[in-house]
RNA sequence: GUGGGCGUAGCUCAACUGGUUAGAGCGCCUGGCUGUGGCCCAGGAGGUCGCGGGUUCAAAUCCCGUCGCUCACCCCA
């Protein structure tokens, strides 16, 4: 038998109530903040991400699905939205508009890593960019937005944790200043970390080993290294954040995974996600349209891991499905006749079905029962005869005779008041 | 890429120290009830014990390999 590929799954009728409440929640919520839907593709040109992403991040090493188009040209499978959405508003220049600054996505991405509870090779992110200012006040709208997906969707315990990085002049020397410090404790730290003095000192504050955060427990921390400019936008979005009253703690260990942040970056966690506990994450890039060949312009976006959303997804956020007529329709002028009528409640837009397959009533009321059908109509020989049908209420078990005419019409109004 | 756990019916799981025809619950089908669902009762269908090899008189059980799932590390949404 084939099988589907590791860690790429498919999401089954059973599972997809779930997907489309925080689909439309997150489509209906972005709409009312004035962000457009933009559909960027899944593929894109490996330089792209590489460029974007930074070209030693884990991400773009080793976890990207690159392949060579038929000429030749390296293509990726995208590991994230930000670097297609930045391209696309480059290319079409989005900044020129006077009303296109902000935009939201959903969509899968890939990524080749092992999976495990939250983490897949194909995975869906919905996410927003904000084009076009520097106000903090952009960096409060974004995680306002975010956090009203999130906590009106009921999510366990979401926690907001929020970092400034400063800009690139500030890190330069903030990176040294780490270093050195990191460079006295070397013998404290774990061999992962040793590694990331080469790579990313950023990350040694990030890490989990107990070890490691006592060890650089006074280590120089970023928000003292910023620049007056950095260190006001980091208040002034502090500020913001307060005055909605949104909750948040500063983590001035918080360390982003992707090399184009800047200023503002902020991760949301919650319980129940197993390891993987975030389930969103962004922040400021201010660099990232000009290294990619725009005008220098400031944003700020965030993206959301669907499927740890979809994860945590308290039962109480997913709406109940329509309530459904069933139509049992048997013998030769009874199925004419309740075929008729399944129709004519589809077109007044009732949900309606029957089984094809059952030709006894007991048949269709059992396949009514494991439906949890509301009503079903029951049409038999002779009730065409009579050109009178029962209706039977499922949960009471009361019948009543309704006329073949207008049964449609009354069941829809007793369906819209009970 | 590294490490742990697990692969037996559609699903959840049994099968003691290797020992007859591999079981149960749920689900499914049929009948009791020939025009009335759920509940109950009776019966029934359904299994290459992940796959391959080895040890043995005998393997779901032991050994080796392999594939898959899963959790964790790394990293990230």
């Amino acid at each position: 038998m084939l099988r589907g590929i590791k860690g790429v799954k498919d999401i089954l009728p059973d599972e997809i109530a779930r997907w489309q409440v925080i689909e439309e929640t997150a489509r209906r919520l972005s709409l009312s903040y004035g962000y457009q839907e933009i559909r960027v593709p899944v593929f894109e040109l490996t330089e792209l991400f590489a460029r974007s992403i930074g070209a030693s991040t884990d991400i773009v090493e080793k976890e990207m699905y690159t392949f060579q188009d038929r000429d030749g040209t390296s293509l990726t499978l995208r590991p994230e939205a930000t670097a297609g959405v930045v391209r696309a508003y480059i290319e079409h220049n989005l900044g020129g508009s006077a009303i296109s600054q902000k935009f939201f996505y959903l969509g899968p991405m890939f990524r080749h890593e092992r999976p495990q509870a939250g983490r897949l090779r194909q995975f869906h992110q919905y996410g927003v960019e904000y084009f076009g200012t520097r106000s903090p006040l952009a960096d409060v709208e974004v995680v306002s937005l975010l956090w009203r997906f999130l906590s009106g969707l009921g999510l366990p315990d979401p926690s907001l944790q929020v970092n400034s990085l400063g800009d690139a002049a500030d890190r330069a020397p903030y990176k040294a200043a780490l270093l050195e410090f990191l460079k006295k404790r070397e013998d404290r730290l774990c061999q992962n970390c040793r590694r990331r003095m080469e790579t990313n000192p950023l990350r040694v504050l990030d890490c989990k080993v107990p070890g490691c955060q006592a060890a650089t427990e006074d280590a120089p921390r970023i928000t003292d290294h910023l620049s007056a400019g950095s260190r006001q936008h980091f208040q002034d979005v502090q500020a913001g954040l307060r005055d909605l009253d949104i909750p948040f703690s500063v983590n001035s260990r918080l360390v982003r995974g992707l090399d184009y942040y800047t200023q503002t970056i902020f991760e949301v966690t919650c319980r129940g996600l197993g390891a993987q506990n975030a389930v969103a994450a962004g922040g400021r890039y201010d660099g990232l349209v000009e290294a990619l060949g725009g005008a220098s312009t400031p944003a700020v976006g965030f993206a959301v891991g669907l499927e740890r959303v979809a994860l945590v997804l308290p039962a109480s956020a997913i709406p109940p499905p329509q309530k459904l007529i069933f139509v049992a329709a048997f013998g030769q002028r009874g199925m004419a006749a309740g075929t008729r009528v399944l129709d004519e409640l589809r077109g007044l837009g009732l949900r309606a079905d029957t089984d094809y397959r059952a030709s006894t009533l007991k048949a269709h009321l059992r396949q009514a029962d494991r439906l949890g059908a509301e009503y079903v109509v029951i049409i038999g020989d002779d009730e065409v005869t009579t050109g009178r049908l029962l209706v039977r209420n499922m949960g009471t078990k009361e019948q009543e005779e309704l006329s073949l005419s207008t049964a449609a019409q009354t069941l829809k109004s007793r369906l819209k008041t009970g």
